[in-house]
DNA sequence: CTATGATTCAAACGGTCGTTTGAGACGCGT
DNA sequence: ACGCGTCTCAAACGACCGTTTGAATCATAG
């Protein structure tokens, strides 16, 4: 394996994790992915197999490390931990991914189009490789609200999830003032959106 | 005007409606949408001009609905009404619109979809014909907390925005029961949305 | 140095896309 | 019954799509 492949693999990934972010999976070609990433058409092919599969790729790769950020923040709480930083442990990790590299801004909108595109291989997909880490936390914040419900709880995680989503990727009507970078834009959200579900959660 | 012809626009409305929440704007074609249709290929440009043009109408057809309703809920609200009846009036209509025709199930769908394709021309459309909606709600609502910052009221009508527009499209890991329609599930959904939202606004 | 497998490349494949065209069908006032 | 817009239709346009191909290039082991 030449030094050079894993450039070209690395290379396509963060190209296709930015288009897709902008344009959505059916409207980023893959003319236009290879030709941002400097690789000729036929690589990705080589690399990945199909379209498709690529799609799968990028996003593995980010969730898996978000859903490994999230659980090793809910571990390393302890026993004390109030709600606020339960929810933090669940929100930090995505904000802190867009903090750290160009094209994992991008991930989050890509995370919120799959979401969006209601298709059914990566709902399936998402239920297998993010399950596990709703249930954690679920059980954890059964924990920290007795008063509520199985059922109710779930739903309640769901609708957190769901601002989550809108919010990180940056889909609300708020526009960032001038002289507000991205980041510090992300933050604000992040913490008026802490806030919010824990008094939601709490109700 | 033949009678064919307003028969021949709406059934390509609604056609259209369906297949841009079934496969995002750029993954249905014009073909499958005038083929769903019953109409010949050209009636879309003959009608619409263009397919951006299509979804503009698609678009704009639902959201003065929409936007007509919530108004009206608002208006019709007493004096000494609650947050959770400022919320309802907020949005409920955006679920009544999903019970009373197939397309208008599809079309909180699109509604999503049009955030999520964080498109410069919908944005600028979105924030043309829906922020004054947005504003009069703000109106109310900073009466009833008149604790909260004008900033702090706006971070949190957009996190209530997402997570309704996240519900209301179906996109929760939560999956709708045996014997549950999914309009049952839509109604449970905005019960737990607005007792949520509730909790939020007044933290 | 040479042989071998991995990678890159330009070119082409068949197919689908949005759009345009021009001829035909239809409804209707005169 | 005729003429005139309105509408529909099959066909075609060039562009772009994802994918495949086979030769060229490269790195490395024998």
């Amino acid at each position: 394996m030449p030094s050079t492949q894993f450039s070209t693999k690395l290379r396509i990934l963060e190209a296709a994790e930015t288009l897709f972010a902008r344009h959505g999976f059916a409207g980023a070609s893959l003319r236009q992915v290879t030709s941002a990433a400097n690789v000729n058409l036929a690589a990705v092919n080589y690399h990945f197999g199909s379209k498709d599969k690529l799609i799968e790729e990028v996003f593995r790769r980010r969730l898996d490390q978000l859903n490994d950020r999230r659980l090793k923040a809910l571990q390393e709480l302890d026993a004390h931990a109030s709600l606020e930083d339960v929810l933090a442990a669940f929100i930090r990790p995505a904000l802190e991914l867009t903090h750290e590299s160009d094209a994992g801004g991008a991930f989050v909108r890509v995370l919120a189009r799959a979401y969006a595109e209601h298709n059914d291989r990566l709902r399936r997909f998402l239920s297998e490789n993010y399950g596990h880490v709703i249930r954690q936390f679920a059980h954890v914040l059964a924990d920290l609200l007795p008063d509520l419900g199985k059922e109710e709880l779930y739903w309640r995680i769901d609708i957190v999830s769901g601002a989550l989503t809108y919010a990180m990727a940056d889909f609300g009507i708020i526009q960032r003032r001038e002289g507000v970078t991205e980041n510090q834009h992300r933050e604000q959200a992040v913490d008026h959106l802490i806030r919010f579900a824990a008094a939601g959660l709490r109700a």
